[in-house]
DNA sequence: TAATCGTGGCT
DNA sequence: TAGCCAAGATT
C-alpha cells in the first residue's frame, strides 16, 4: 500500500461513523453472526427490531440449536429470505456437534457453514475477532468501483474479481473492526448510490470516479430484464368457529417452509373452486366470495393473488394432516406468515367483495 | 453463468 | 409510480 487510503477512512470513521448499533454492544461471534446474517440484502433499520427480538428469544447458539423450527421462522417473519433462518438454525446445530458450540475462528471452517459465504465469513472474522480480513458487500462494491473506476457491473467475473482484489489490497493489518465498518459506513452514508456526497468524502482525493466527473457511473448497472406475470388463488377457508385453514409451505421455493394460506391453480375458474377444494382437502365449501387481488411484486416476477373466501361446514382436512393446522386468526399471525398474508389476514376490513 | 430467494425504502 | 436496490448465498 503505497496510498492512505485504510488511514483517511479510519479517521473519517472516528468522528462520523456508526458506533452504537445493536450489534456493537458485545460482539460475541453469535451476535456478530446473526447480525451479519440478517443484514444480507436487508437494510440496518429494517434489522434492528428483528435482531432485538431474536436475541432476546434466542440469546445462545445452544438455544437456537435447540429451538423448534417454526419458532425460528416465527421470528424471521416479515424479514424475508426465509432460507436465511432455515441455514441459520443448521448452522447452530452443527457450531454445537462439530464444534463444541464455539464458532471456529478461521475463514475455511465459517465458510463452510450453511448461509456463511466469503463476505460474511470475514466480516465475522473482522467484528468478533478484529483479525484482517476483506469484506466485499453492496457498500464496499460502490466505494471501490467508485475510487478505482471499475468497468462492469458486479455480477460479471471479472467485475467481481477486480473489486475484491482492491477490497484485499486496501484492509489494513491493523483496527480491522473499525476498518471494515468504516468503508461500510462510507458507503452508507457518503458514497450512496444517488446523491453522493462527495464533498464530504475523505477518499474524495484519490477517487478515479470523481476525477472523471462520472462517480454516478459507478458501479456499472445490472442489464434489467422484464418480470414475467403470474397469477395464484389464494384460499381463505373458514369454518363455523372461524378458524382458518393454514398450510405449510414446502421447504424449497417461495416462502420456504412458511405457513400460508392454501393456494389453488389460477386456472380454476371461480364457478371450480368448491369442487377444488373438495378434491383436494375434502372440505364440502360454500360458493367462494371474491376479495379485491392484488399484485404482489417479487425480484424475478410479479404475482397476481386473488384471495377467495369460502365456508366450510366441518373443519376436517384428509390430506397432508402434518402441514395443516386451523388456527384462530391471532394464532395463526403468530406463525411465520409471507407480508402479503400477513397485511390480508391483518386487515380483513380492506378486503372489499367483489 | 444465471436464476432464485423477500421486503421495504427511495426516487 | 414503477423500477431499482440493499451488510449475499445457494443452486
Amino acid at each position: 500500500m503505497t496510498d492512505r487510503f485504510a488511514e483517511r477512512l479510519l479517521e473519517w470513521y472516528d468522528k462520523h461513523g456508526r458506533h452504537d448499533l445493536p450489534w456493537h454492544q458485545d460482539r460475541s461471534p453469535y451476535r456478530v453472526w446473526v447480525s451479519e446474517i440478517m443484514l444480507q440484502q436487508t437494510q440496518v433499520t429494517t434489522v434492528i427490531p428483528y435482531f432485538q427480538a431474536f436475541m432476546e428469544r434466542f440469546p445462545t447458539v445452544q438455544n437456537l440449536a435447540e429451538a423448534p423450527a417454526d419458532d425460528v421462522l416465527s421470528h424471521w417473519s416479515g424479514l424475508g429470505y426465509y432460507a436465511r433462518a432455515r441455514n441459520l438454525q443448521k448452522a447452530a446445530v452443527q457450531v454445537m456437534e462439530d464444534h463444541g458450540g464455539e464458532f471456529p475462528d478461521n475463514q475455511d471452517k465459517l465458510e463452510a457453514l450453511p448461509g456463511i459465504g466469503r463476505s460474511t465469513a470475514a466480516a465475522i472474522i473482522a467484528q468478533a475477532w478484529d483479525r484482517r480480513a476483506a469484506i466485499l458487500d453492496g457498500n464496499v462494491k460502490r466505494v471501490l468501483a467508485r475510487y478505482h473506476a471499475v468497468p462492469g457491473w458486479p455480477g460479471q467475473t471479472t467485475t467481481l474479481n477486480a473489486l475484491w482484489a482492491h477490497a484485499e489490497r486496501h484492509t489494513p493489518h491493523t483496527r480491522a473492526r473499525d476498518y471494515t465498518q468504516a468503508i461500510m459506513d462510507l458507503g452508507a452514508m457518503v458514497c450512496t448510490r444517488s446523491r453522493p456526497a462527495c464533498g464530504e468524502c475523505p477518499l474524495q482525493g484519490g477517487c478515479e470516479a470523481r476525477a472523471r466527473n462520472e462517480v454516478t457511473l459507478y458501479p456499472g448497472s445490472k442489464p434489467k430484464k422484464a418480470k414475467p406475470e403470474k397469477a395464484t388463488w389464494m384460499l381463505i377457508l373458514e369454518d363455523v368457529e372461524g378458524r382458518i385453514l393454514l398450510e405449510q409451505r414446502p421447504p424449497s421455493g417461495i416462502w420456504g417452509g412458511l405457513w400460508s394460506l392454501p393456494e389453488l391453480d389460477p386456472a380454476y375458474g371461480a364457478e371450480e373452486l368448491e369442487e377444488a377444494c373438495e378434491q383436494r382437502f375434502g372440505l364440502t365449501c360454500s360458493q367462494p366470495d371474491l376479495i379485491t387481488g392484488f399484485r404482489h411484486t417479487f425480484s424475478h416476477y410479479h404475482l397476481h393473488i386473488q384471495p377467495a373466501r369460502l365456508q366450510v361446514a366441518h373443519s376436517q382436512v384428509i390430506r397432508e394432516p402434518g402441514t395443516h393446522r386451523w388456527l384462530h386468526r391471532d394464532e395463526a399471525l403468530a406463525l411465520g406468515l409471507p407480508a402479503p398474508v400477513r397485511s390480508l389476514l391483518t386487515n380483513p376490513e380492506q378486503a372489499t367483495l367483489l
